[in-house]
DNA sequence: GCAGTCGTCTTGACAGTGTCAAGATAAAAA
DNA sequence: TTTTTATCTTGACACTGTCAAGACGACTGC
């Protein structure tokens, strides 16, 4: 039974519902465990059965922003057919599209002190993200000799075009690079100029 | 008299190295203005007088940061020469170090909703930061005019170094760049050769 | 020197928070 | 049906930020 008093029946669901609509109101840093439960309608210290303590609710949440975001990029990346530099262009847009859209979530992944970065869970799920990432640019500069070990200098080709599509995703989702506005088509065309001379180099 | 109960004496400069000092020993998601009186040996309230709440003391300490911020770069590219590239590179490693160093003020000055980005204090001495990144961009491409407005296209030049630098700070301040290691000049190496592919366009 | 004023700091209270221990409830297992 | 187990509630605790009231001492004008 859904709605009896006791044994919500699908309470954790319910509880990571009504704190990721609390993520986007107020923000992860005012986020208050006392105040999701009175949104799922139980009592205050119901989610600790579920998460523990406030980190545990924070890093699932934080997992599962890393599911949807690279969900997110592997659908606009597989749009944009074969080309590697399409390609990657396309995560990269999808990446910081994201991050727009989530500003409060993305800033949870990345930067909160408050999830558990040792959860295994979560580092499956960002790891997964990584992975893509390294696939994208070995792609694009042509030695995806598919399984073998990733080098040094490949690495830090990753980290470059990591750097650019993350700083622009940092910058913009925290309203600081004010000339790219305008329809969505117009910033991804900005967007998409920058990521473009990011790949050009070797 | 600074030791007498009443009347610290700088009570303002003290709230404010006590807070420092908590915010890189526990981070600012857990600084306590309790913990910072405490610290600086005042009551409870004392803060509240000069800092009104909690965000007008992480916004001072958001302005300060900032202020050595720029501090930090202009010595370093002052340092450098008078080679634009030379300059706006070695801007972008104080930049990237300043972030390592102070992980938990960087992401307080980039990414905390709890600072008034209102403030003009707060709001002077961020943009004098930017606008030093701009004339070195500017520089970089050779059209410093002086005075002359800056034109959109120039400011995506901006955007594009500024993100590159962000990004790598951002990632290598929470960690995330595992492969760029080892001595400080070797890992400087590493980002110095990121940061001239990066200015190498257009 | 002396009164009054004003900025500084303390005390005490309040609502809100995260976490813990104990107990109540209902579903599942035996 | 009885027992066990997972789920949720209740109540308490120490802690937090903020506010109002007051205590204190430095400064001002005379």
């Amino acid at each position: 039974m859904a709605n009896s008093s006791y044994h919500h029946g699908d309470l954790r669901r319910a509880l990571l519902h009504a704190a990721e609509s609390e993520l986007t109101h107020s923000g992860y840093e005012k986020l208050s465990l006392r105040s999701v439960a009175r949104a799922a309608g139980v009592s205050h210290a119901a989610p600790a059965h579920h998460f523990g303590d406030v980190k545990g609710l924070l890093t699932a949440l934080a997992t599962s922003g890393f599911e949807r975001f690279l969900l997110a990029q592997k659908k606009r990346q597989d749009k944009a057919g074969d080309d590697p530099v399409a390609r990657r262009i396309a995560a990269g847009l999808a990446y910081i599209e994201f991050s727009e859209r989530n500003p409060e979530l993305f800033h949870l992944m990345f930067n909160s002190q408050q999830v558990d970065r040792e959860n295994p869970q979560l580092q499956q799920a960002s790891s997964a993200a990584f992975t893509n990432l390294v696939t994208l640019v070995k792609d694009v500069k042509g030695d995806s000799t598919q399984n073998t070990e990733t080098t040094d200098e490949q690495l830090l080709d990753v980290y470059a075009s990591w750097a650019m599509v993350h700083g622009l995703s940092s910058l913009m989702s925290s309203g600081r690079l004010h000339q790219i506005k305008g329809s969505r088509k117009k910033r991804e065309a900005m967007l998409q100029s920058i990521l473009l001379d990011n790949l050009r180099n070797t």
